[in-house]
Formats: C-alpha cells, structure tokens, sequence
DNA sequence: GATGAATGAGCTTTCATTCAT
DNA sequence: AATGAATGAAAGCTCATTCAT
C-alpha cells in the first residue's frame, strides 16, 4: 500500500474501494475487473484508487487479505458453532459451512476459487492450512491421545483442497446431474473414512 | 475451423499454430496468449491465423480438443498397463500417471487445469468422467458382483477432481513442505478407504 | 481489364465472377464485398479473378458496364412497349418500369443507386441522358414541331435525377406512409406539367 | 455519449472531434474516415475519443445531429430572409440557399447528401420533412384557403428529393455542361409548375 | 493458366496508469 | 489530497493482393 491512510476518511476510501473491487469481481467476473469501473463503483476518482493502491494488483491484495480474515473470522464462528463430538457431523457440518461461504458475497468467493492460481492465495493458503491443522491436532489429541497421526499436514492438504476445488465444481453449473446434497454427503463420507485410524483392510481384493 | 486444409502444407500449418498456442500457454501463461505471439512462435502471420481459426477462442478449441484426444489415449494406456488387481496398486499407478501427465509439455496440463474454468473443458470433463465411471463400473463388477455400488457417479467426480486438483495445487510450488510422493500416497489412500464396500464403522468416536 | 479472354472457358469466368459480384452486392450490401467471396460465389479462385481483373474496382467496373448494357437493352424495350401517344401514360409506364428494374435482382440495381457516388457510374448516366434526351427530342419534335423546347437536356438532367433518387428514397424503407402508387402518381403529375408547353400562370399569386 | 462533458476543456474536445470528423469526411471522404485520422486531426490520443464516444458510429451520429440543428437553423433563417409572396421566388432562392448550405464546410453536407443511405439519417429526413411540410401548409393555407392540396406529404416527400439529389447530382462534378444557374432556373420552373393548382391540362398532347 | 495459402498493413477498441489542475 | 481528462501501447481481427506450386 502507498499511504498509510491515518484520516478517517482516507480509512473509508480504502474500504469503499476493496468493497467495490469485490462487488466488481464477484458481478462482473475477474477479467472485467477495470480500475476505472472500481473506482466509479467506489464513489471515488481513478486517481485516488492510485493514491492509496500502486496498481490494481495491489487493490487485489487488499481484498485478498480482507477475505482472509473473514475466513478466519468465518471458521472461527464455525468451531464455535459445533456441538457434536462426531466426526461426521463436524465433517458434514464443515462443508455446509464452505458452500454457504462460497455462495456469499454474490458468489465472490467462488470466483476467488475458480481463479485461485490468478490471485496471490498465498496467505489465505496458509491460514486455512493452519487453522484446519491446529483444529485437526487438537480433535485427535482429544479422541486419539494414544497415537499420533502420520503426515496429518498431508492430509490436511489433501482434504482441504479436495473440498474446496469439488465444491467448486460442483458448483459451476457444468453437472448439472449432481446434487449439493450428494456431493455433501459422499464428499463427508470420504473424509470421514480417510480419517479413521484402524488399520486398512488389505487393499487386494 | 474456418477452413478445410486440404493441403499437406495447411495441415501442418493448423498443426503448427496449435503447437504454439500450446507453447505460448506452458511457456507464458494463458493471459500472455494473443494472436500475434502465436503467429510469431509460429513462424506464420496473423493472417493465416484467421484462415484457419474463427477466433483465437476457437485456436484454444482446438488445442483443448487436441487434449482430450491425448488424454484419451493416454487413459487408455494407462489401463493396459496397470496389471495388478489391486485397488491400491491401480489408483497409484493412477494418480502417478496423472502428475506425469501434468507435467508433460512443459506444464500445458498443469496450466490447464489451473484455468479451467476460463477454458472450454466440457468434453474433456466428460471424457474423463465417463472414462473413468467406465473403468470404475467394470472394476467393481469384477469384484463385487453381488452389490453395486450407491452413487458411483457422485464418487468418481468426486474423485476426479479431488485428485486433479490436489495434484495441481500440489505442484504449483506454493507448497514446499510437501513431497509429491506424499501427495500420492495419502491420495491413494483416502481414495482406496472411500471405495472400499463393507460399512463405515460407527462415526462417533 | 487485364487480359482480353479469347477462350470460351475464359470468358464463362469473367462472366461467372461479374456475376457473383452482383450476387454479392445485392445478397450483403457493397461494403460487404470481398475479393475472396466473389471467387468463391463464382466457384474460381482468387487468383483467376486477379488474371482477369486489375483489382477489385475493375470488376465492379466491368459490372457496372453489364448493367448499363442491360439498362440500354430494358430502355429500348421499354419504348417499343409504349403504345400510348398521351405523355402522362409514357411517364408513368416509364417510372412504374424504373420500380420494377430497381427491384430486379434481389434489388441489385437498388443498392446500385444507393452507393451511386461510390460507383463509376459515368457511362452508365451518359447513356442515360443521353437516350433519354434523344426520346424526348423526337417526342417534342413529333408533338410541337413548331418550336423546340429551351433548355432540354437541362431538364432531363433534372427529370432522371429526381425520378431515379426519389423513387430510390422512397424504397429505402424508411418512409413508411408513402405508397409507391402514390410517388408514381404525383412523380408523373410532376414531370407532365414540368413538359408541359404553354406559358406558366403568372407565378404571384 | 459515453460520458458527459462536464469540465469546459471536455467540451471542446469534444467539439474538435466532431469538428475532425466533418473534416475527416469533407476533405478525403467517408471511406477515409478512420478513428486514428480524428483523433490526430483533433490533436488527441485515440484514447480520449472513446471517452466521449462509444464507437466510431456515435461519433458520425453526433455529427449528423450536429448537422442537423445547423440545417434546422439554416431552414428558419431561410424563411426570415424570404420576403417575396412569390411561389417561384421563394422557391428559387431555397435552392439557392441549399446549394450555398451543399457547398458549405469545404462540401461536407454535399458528402453527407452523396454518401446519404450509409449515414443516420433518419432524424435530419424526419426535421426537413416535417419543416417544408409546415412550411407548405402555411403557404397554401395562406394562399388557396378555399381547397387544400391533395397528397401534400407525398408531394414534399418529391420535392425535397428531388431537388435535394438533382443539386448533388449536379455538383458532383461529372456533369460538365450543366451551370448551376440552369439548374436552380429549371428546377423552380418544375416544382412552380408542379405546386400550381389549377387542373392540368389534358395530358394528351 | 489456375490455384489458394500466405501475407501484413491497418482498422476499431480497451484500459492501466499518469499528471495538470 | 483529490480529481478525471488524457494517454498510447497493444489487442483482436479483416481483406486486397501476391506468388509458389
């Protein structure tokens, strides 16, 4: 960022301009991302946009960073809203969760999804990875004091971006056969299965 | 495709501009792709561009179309290589397939199926969903006579795009900690206890 | 023209290109005109267009030649075919001819009088003035051999042009109250009284 | 207009554009007319044209429409300056008056008139329509209270085309032997004679 | 002669960014 | 600080014309 803003109203201008970059992602789509548009949807003069962004990657950044933090906000008010001490539920309850955060916004986070690697993620990555870790680490420390689980950074790897890019496409109209329902439940029962600790059966059938 | 190439000449024309297309993608990312970049890698000049192709989205038609013939090809030869009967062995080899796959071409696969959704992947998608719906019914009639399977089609987009999409998260290098055979193994792993048939074992832990 | 064609096949070529431009012309308008389309309506190669033709403006020369070929041909029929010897009948066969040519061919000679000024229509107006000078000549000379009228040519100047556009106008479409009866009408009442021998009235009213 | 002028210097760039337009069109013709030649004639970057002006159209339209208010005034002027109660003089010197306008702007009208079915038109047909149709009521109204004219629309309708091509015909330069005089002279004869309302005599001569 | 693949100048239009006010 | 007019490089695309085959 340019300019620390220290007015109050250089403070709203920013907001107002983050703001109507994500309305403008998530109306228009990312290529139609213009900074003249922003700005315009932002109240505000192109040559202000440059006075508190360097260039509209920057203004990406920003909203980037704020998406961040509302995802963490966002699964914060998750862990706090589950109950249950199952596995199931916790999973199940975790997707529904993600496919209402990816409707919100008029579907601004599903397009951050569909161009993740158009968007520097880097932090989001990372916060969602951690999270997901700590909260993973703290579930089997509870449930599994005994043993440990091996490359549980793996799996959470694995797990969260199974979910998020399947949800994704699911989302994207092209299958159309599928229900959000049915990609909820298998998609937990995946997981659900993957997670369990006994040993696997012998995989030769 | 504007024009038939009737000529040996044209072929290897229409084959060209394809190639560089493919090039300009792997080499610079698909926003760098404009028309006279391909021409010039190409060694042809704008013009013959547009006596082959409607527009530059029909180039990228083609290539994508080129893709999934080559995916076809390449399933095919996977499964005639896979010999094992086992279900472990066969999503492994899998799954090891595909990051060869991602990697050929000097990342075209990989930089595919990170724009996905900016580009036409609807045959492909259904290619590789019926191919591998295909591959999943004959193997789980082979050796689960008795029962068929609940939502194999559900399970095996699941599937598909967990494992795409994990693999190319994986390796758009963002990820440093985690070893490619990791990847594979844990993948193989959750995908083998998904389809594994006797009942989950009670999910309250 | 470039060559003078002195094999048949040679001029069935000229004749099919000319032809295709007319096509051409009529079918998407004079603007949408291209070497390329015309070959292949004329199903011949550019080049061959381009061995009988310097450029794409020698061609619609050699069109508007054709035409006024036919022209001359549909005005010497048009004068046998008038029987009356009453000048208002021989005006309004005239232009109610005029009608019927410029919807000749899907409205070729239309789009003709439309792009006038784009088109070397040079000889094409001469020889109509000038054969529309010579029939007037005789008509006068057969009716009021006593005296010549003033300024003739002056006035089939005026007649042809403001016949020609006017009716051209009026089937552009964009006038939707007049009738073509109606222009025919009062175009005749016009021209008749225009023709008309005795002194006007004096013109203050 | 894409955006609307609201500083003093906005105006004039956009007066300059239209102005380089009817240059543009008046010095080397419509077909020349291309958005970098304007914008150079203007004094401005390609860039600042498609602020005020969606596209290339708009800007021939807002010249059009320009130009139609110069011929509004044009026409009200035209009758302050009549004093004669004379047909054949207020006819005569319209014509003389739309020969000057014709002439005006190094020929730019004379090259709206030229390349007429190409432009917008409709607006500057609609206002010179509905002026010499008021006009021509008042006249006769004035003149001949005790019947009205028939066809009267049909009639003006004739006569603004008429006079309007047969001036433009006259004009353009491929009529040598033809003074503008003799036009102008003949031209009132003709549409004097035509708006006389006596019965014409019988037509057969 | 005939072909049609190949050319490339040139057109319309967009948009991130600057800078005079 | 704020404005928004102005920029201009660069994109997609067309088509009259040429020339190797």
């Amino acid at each position: 960022m340019r300019k620390r803003p220290q007015q109050e109203r250089s403070q709203q201008m920013v907001a107002a301009l983050i703001e109507a970059t994500a309305l403008c992602i998530s109306k228009y789509g990312l290529d139609a991302v213009t900074t003249p548009k922003i700005a315009e949807i932002a109240g505000v003069s192109v040559g202000s946009l440059y006075q508190y962004f360097d260039d509209k990657q920057a203004l990406i950044e920003a909203l980037i960073e704020n998406g961040t933090h509302e995802v963490v906000k966002a699964l914060q008010s998750l862990i706090t809203q589950i109950e249950s001490d199952s596995l199931e539920e916790i999973v199940k309850q975790s997707i529904q969760y993600g496919f209402s955060l990816l409707r919100q916004s008029d579907g601004l986070y599903l397009e951050i999804v569909k161009n993740w690697h158009r968007l520097p993620m880097q932090k989001m990555v990372d916060v969602m990875q951690s999270f997901s870790l700590d909260f993973g680490r703290l579930f089997f420390t509870k449930h599994y004091q005994t043993h440990s689980i091996q490359n549980l950074h793996v799996k959470f790897f694995i797990i969260v971006n199974s979910t998020l890019f399947t949800m994704m496409q699911s989302m994207s109209g092209q299958n159309a056969m599928i229900s959000q329902d049915d990609i909820t439940n298998e998609l937990t029962d995946m997981i659900v299965r993957y997670l369990q600790q006994e040993d696997p059966k012998p995989l030769v059938v």
